[in-house]
DNA sequence: CAGGGTTCAATACGTTCA
DNA sequence: TGAACGTATTGAACCCTG
């Protein structure tokens, strides 16, 4: 108890330099006073880390995130001085409080000391302003607080309350937005930790109204995002990359005039009310996906999202491409693939992705995703791709080159045959893509979460059309076959791959020149 | 401690180990210095005993009830450390302060007159209880609020902060794991939700399982390059668990006195170099592994790491317990539940997982591990479960009570006979264990990822496993099987909570009934 | 002595203020 | 910003009693 207090205090008067000895601030290397928040450090990255760790987002260097720390340099940048402490593995998971302290200025209390008096030993004799402050202290109500909470189940800016019974959330009428909705505008602070804190999974079974069933196939364990880790890719510039997807394509963010179709918010915001209009106009525009009734809604949304924006797949291929020779087939090929990062630009889910992400899978999966094109416009009678009536490349243009081509090939068709009976439903295909779009188990992903969030919903549409589409049994059969078939993609990947870089780059198509110049 | 360490040696070297063994503290390990509150204990933990047990409701779990309790780990946690004093039977009806305690507690419900002494005016007496619980009071939360979310999103108790940028919630315990707010311990009102509507809404779309045909020679390949960057936002999980590291436990979080078997490295991309004469020492220890040759070296280790950390489940269970009640069997379940919690702490890619999380997967999966753990001991012959010889539990004991336990009971059964085949297989059953503790389909993980990608991992394992075990063809009928088990047994959790709901609090394991209060 | 209780130095967290 | 300070928990060492 307090008195200890002189104690401490002489203790402290004399202060040996032998409590110190040896012991240097792994920040700074100043002399360290001890453990703080798990590392050794001295009195002042102590209290450093205590202001700031829970700040990180705000400080920038000005310089080049390189600053050395010493005891004399450590004020010139917080953030490498932060970003030092963190390093060393200064944790932040030991502030308790912090935040929230409202900077009261509490009257000053005299160093207090409890006399016992000699009438009655139980009691004590104590400064009355002491009393007074540890009264008023104890019995504090935070009804000057502002704490919200940031999970997203509440409105934003719902004030909660002291006793959890109490349910009747008190809603604040502060003008500053406190919450940050989980998926909605991401606050200042640790950006990306926010958007995984309310994950799909949470909004999903918040979300949707009651009066939707959703019935459970027995079977219904998903797909394995194969745990298998493709090749590692040489760190790729992604600058130079970065330049033409943009230009060229329609990474842009908000592009105009091809406005994102937007449904993923469902998944976002839950402070959006569920709009049914919204909904019910886009369910209703497509009548192929009406019959998947055992989707949920958000899943139809999602699915209608893909229909909208794989129109561009279909976009009209210009005829100055010779596609009896192998380099306008190339040069087709580009075009193609071109209109498939279209589409994917303007999937919610991809939008949703650092532009370094986007780059990882459009650089890794581009094959695949070609692949899976050709797949739906390959014609088997014929044995040609029919992008359009005009636009078809017959298969035997493929058949005079080297033994790279070859073995792609005939990998390549060990897949149309596999597939013959689902690559010509559109819908599954669609589905594919995005599956094959969203590849988690790439390397090198910032958010592979969300990556592998968007795919598992992709897999699990996908079984649930396939449920449609075909009877149990066999729907079960199909769906594992596509599980396979895009394990198989990979391989055919690497021999799409070989194949276009044995080509000279001139005659590529730019995007694909590019792309296989980060292989 | 290290002051006896010199000593342990010596004695160990040339004394009889029952002779030492009577000197060891029953809770931590650490010399005891007699018998203390009726138990062998050593002097920290009669102090520790002393100061709290009287106030075990005010201390809570900051992880999952499982901590382990070591010489250096004890001050971790609080709550369990004295939970396991109870446990072995360490008694407060020693402590003599119990009665004064119930006088302190009356003293201070009275109204607490404050009187002011003649000689100073300044000076106020007070009873010293009343103070003493001021000063508790005023010192604990200086100057912020006290308020909690009830959404059930955050671990109970979980401070929230006044803007909504702060995601990374701070916890009212303070930094040693320890003391939750003496306030309100809200029961977040919607768990429930989660444990139910939860898993199978999403499951059904998430949780892939890797399927059929994973045979594909170059995915056996390792993760990528050390020159990747550490994900900026994301600290690398060993950094969570910082608090520990001036310990000399280091990353022994609730963990093993054991070094923790740590194989999950070669999955991460914070790579420690490949060390292999560890991992091949390792992979020599078990030779019922040995016969998976179609594992890989990574899911060998991975499955060796299963085997290893899977002791404490064996670890006997005191029969102070009477079998045959509801109320023993319930003790018994709690004592079983925490060896699986035990386990589940030791597994690397368990520790890897932010406490959040591992809170949430603990939290939400509890009755599935309990029907796991009761699939693999159960004797169909005797109609027993049987954690060992001399711990069994008949079946009949739960034939008596009310209609939840009749539900409950029958969907059991009927995993019990859907499984006949497996569940006595040790491997596979570790390796379903290990997969219902990762269930990325729970809403509200931080690093769903992780969890996917672990659960992956332990589905890839299970898959060759049973390649091994069966014939081709049935593998994969039991594989597709056990992906349905998977997915009942989120309906025989439900159930299972249910019944445990229903008993009185008092009957129930302090484990278990932590659990249900979540509910 | 054994086993209760008590003391106090060591730590490490939070707060204050020059 | 950081030295100084206040507070809480821990555990070794003690004290006290039957
Ligand atoms: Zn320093
Ligand atoms: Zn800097
Ligand atoms: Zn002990
Ligand atoms: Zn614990």
């Amino acid at each position: 108890m307090s008195s200890q207090t002189p104690d401490l205090n002489s203790r402290r008067a004399c202060d040996p330099p032998k409590e110190f000895e040896g012991r240097i601030c792994v920040i700074c290397a100043d002399r360290a006073s001890g453990y703080n928040f798990g590392i050794l450090t001295c009195e002042s990255c102590k209290a450093f880390f205590r202001r700031n760790a829970l700040r990180v987002e705000s400080i920038k260097c000005p310089f080049s995130n390189s600053c050395e720390i010493t005891a004399s340099s450590r004020r010139f940048c917080q953030a490498c001085r932060l970003s030092k402490c963190f390093r060393v593995g200064m944790n932040n998971q030991w502030l308790t409080d912090a935040k929230n302290s409202q900077k009261l200025k509490r009257k000053k209390i005299k160093p207090h000391k409890v006399e016992t008096t000699d009438e009655e030993e139980d009691k004590v004799s104590v400064s009355k302003a002491y009393l007074e402050e540890l009264q008023k202290k104890a019995k504090k109500r935070p009804s000057s607080c502002s704490c919200t909470c940031t999970c997203g189940f509440y409105e934003r800016g719902t004030k909660l309350s002291e006793d959890g019974n109490d349910q009747t959330v008190r809603k604040t009428s502060t003008s500053r937005g406190v919450v940050s909705p989980p998926f909605g505008t991401p606050s200042p602070l640790n950006v990306e930790e926010h958007l995984t804190t309310a994950p799909i999974g949470f909004s999903a079974i918040r979300a949707p109204p009651p009066s939707v069933p959703v019935s459970i196939p027995q079977f219904t364990q998903l797909p394995p995002a194969p745990n298998v880790l493709p090749r590692p890719t040489a760190f790729p510039a992604w600058q130079q990359m970065g330049q033409y997807l943009h230009s060229a394509t329609a990474f842009n963010l908000p592009g105009p005039s091809m406005a994102p179709v937007s449904r993923w918010d469902v998944f976002h915001d839950l402070s959006l009310p569920f709009s049914s209009d919204y909904h019910l106009s886009l369910s209703m525009t497509n009548p192929e996906i009406s019959k998947y009734s055992n989707l949920t809604e958000e899943e139809l949304l999602i699915l209608d999202e893909l229909y909208i924006t794989s129109e561009p797949l279909k976009d009209p291929i210009g005829n100055q491409y010779n596609q009896n020779e192998i380099s306008g087939v190339l040069k087709i090929s580009g075009e193609a693939l071109q209109r498939i990062l279209v589409m994917a630009g303007r999937l919610q889910a991809f939008r949703d992705l650092e532009i370094h992400d986007r780059m990882q899978l459009v650089k890794s999966g581009f094959g695949e995703l070609l692949a899976v094109r050709g797949l739906m416009a390959f014609d088997r009678e014929s044995k040609t791709w029919r992008h359009s009536s005009e636009m078809e490349v017959k298969i035997d243009v493929l058949k005079i080159d080297g033994p790279e081509l070859q073995l792609f090939m005939e990998q390549y068709f060990k897949l149309v045959d596999a597939t013959e009976d689902i690559r010509t439903n559109y819908t599954i295909m669609l589905l594919l893509t995005a599956i094959v779009i969203f590849r988690p188990e790439l390397p090198n992903l910032k958010e592979q979460h969300k990556v592998c969030r968007a795919q598992n919903i992709y897999y699990g549409i996908l079984l649930k059309v396939l449920q449609v589409e075909f009877p149990r049994e066999e729907a079960m059969r199909k769906y594992n076959r596509l599980l396979a078939l895009v394990v198989e993609l990979h391989t055919v990947n690497k021999a799409m791959v070989r194949v276009f870089c044995g080509f000279d780059h001139a005659v590529l198509d730019p995007l694909l020149r590019e792309l296989c110049d980060k292989i």
